[in-house]
DNA sequence: TAGATTGTTAATCGATTAACAATC
DNA sequence: TAGATTGTTAATCGATTAACAATC
């Protein structure tokens, strides 16, 4: 007996595709689209077609040819694959302005997140109100990751502090990190690991612009 | 005459990781290190020796063989080439929490960016105070980009209405955009943009967890 | 000098795109 | 049926890694 599609290893890049197709196909079943095509995916997302076929060839799913792919299935095996539809708990260390407003960022509920703490090791911010949570000492995490069963941690912390702060996550019990800090940081176990680092962004930003301009001044 | 390194077209994969290597590099020199090998730099991100010299030879640069790369120098050509050292200004559309919390984010002005204006089209915001910022009404963006020669805008509105706020800055006339929202954006004109995209970054992680999971229990 | 480390070429690996038979 | 669109194979393209001569 074969593995199922499913089983197999994925390439990252494609699985990186994979929230990008969810959405859109959210949108469309939303504003009562029954059936997508992989052209009209592709355009709407700036691939090629060719390259959303084999993306959604990874599913266990199947398009019909002529119509293309029924978004409300199609929505509800990239939700499951991604994980996106169990509710998955997290907590973010680092009560600054980032992770204050993480905490409240509507678009994690939105996508199946759950955000259920919010930890500070500086005593003057451990106590304050930030919408439904109060910021936690870092002696609180363990606790509170065993008995919610946080599987995520994010690291909203300065870049000095994030390896400590991702030890301390790790040792916790959390099973996967999202860091922020502009930093690498290493995990033991090889937990799953992704960044999303902004600042980053901004300066391969700045630096599509600065190449821009020189070029016209060539 | 052949044009120098710093004029060829640099893969955007290389250049995705210069941040890094930046930050790296101000931290050993920070630290009073003169001198760091691609070996070094490759063992604390992540990388390989023969990525790191690969991707550096990209700059109007030179390692010196058996001492590596100067730290103070490799950072100052970085610095530039990636814009970082020009004090851009920026403007965040969309006063929301994650728009809030980027107008204040200290990373932003450590690394040579200076947020100098935050717009929203929802009455109730405009006028409230955020740090030393006030929110101002859509209707101001074209003037204050004009007058302040903002070179990038922040979209930080909710999906549905990233493309007409992206629209918006175009036309008012910045040079970049750095698009916040879950949802695709295109530019006319080729305009550069980079999506740092939080949720997606999530939805990333928690397929990761899901698959290791699945994968642990065959 | 001998040994370490660069810069660069060539080889490998992986991701994207093109093409087209299968099919609804 | 004819035509549109999928799924998949093969070709292309690009990025990473290995290897090694050059060099300090």
């Amino acid at each position: 007996m074969s593995p199922s599609n499913a089983q197999r290893a994925i390439p990252r890049s494609v699985i990186r595709r994979f929230p990008q197709y969810l959405w859109r196909v959210q949108e469309l079943r939303e504003s009562g689209l029954e059936w997508v095509s992989s052209q009209s995916l592709a355009d709407a997302l700036g691939f090629t077609s060719s390259t959303v076929r084999q993306d959604l060839s990874h599913l266990d799913f199947s398009g019909v040819a002529k119509r293309g792919y029924q978004t409300a299935h199609l929505e509800q095996v990239l939700s499951q694959f991604l994980g996106a539809a169990k509710g998955r708990r997290a907590v973010i260390v680092g009560a600054g302005n980032l992770g204050r407003a993480l905490a409240m960022h509507q678009e994690f509920a939105r996508h199946g997140f759950q955000i259920v703490g919010l930890f500070d090791s500086a005593p003057a911010v451990v106590g304050t109100k930030v919408g439904p949570l109060t910021v936690q000492p870092m002696s609180k995490l363990p606790a509170l990751v065993r008995s919610k069963q946080i599987e995520i941690g994010l690291i909203a912390v300065p870049p000095t502090a994030a390896q400590a702060v991702a030890d301390e996550l790790v040792a916790a019990g959390v099973r996967g990190l999202l860091n922020l800090a502009p930093t690498h940081v290493r995990t033991a176990k090889r937990l799953p690991l992704v960044d999303a680092r902004i600042v980053q962004s901004m300066l391969e930003l700045s630096c599509a612009i600065e190449r821009k301009s020189l070029a016209r001044n060539n």
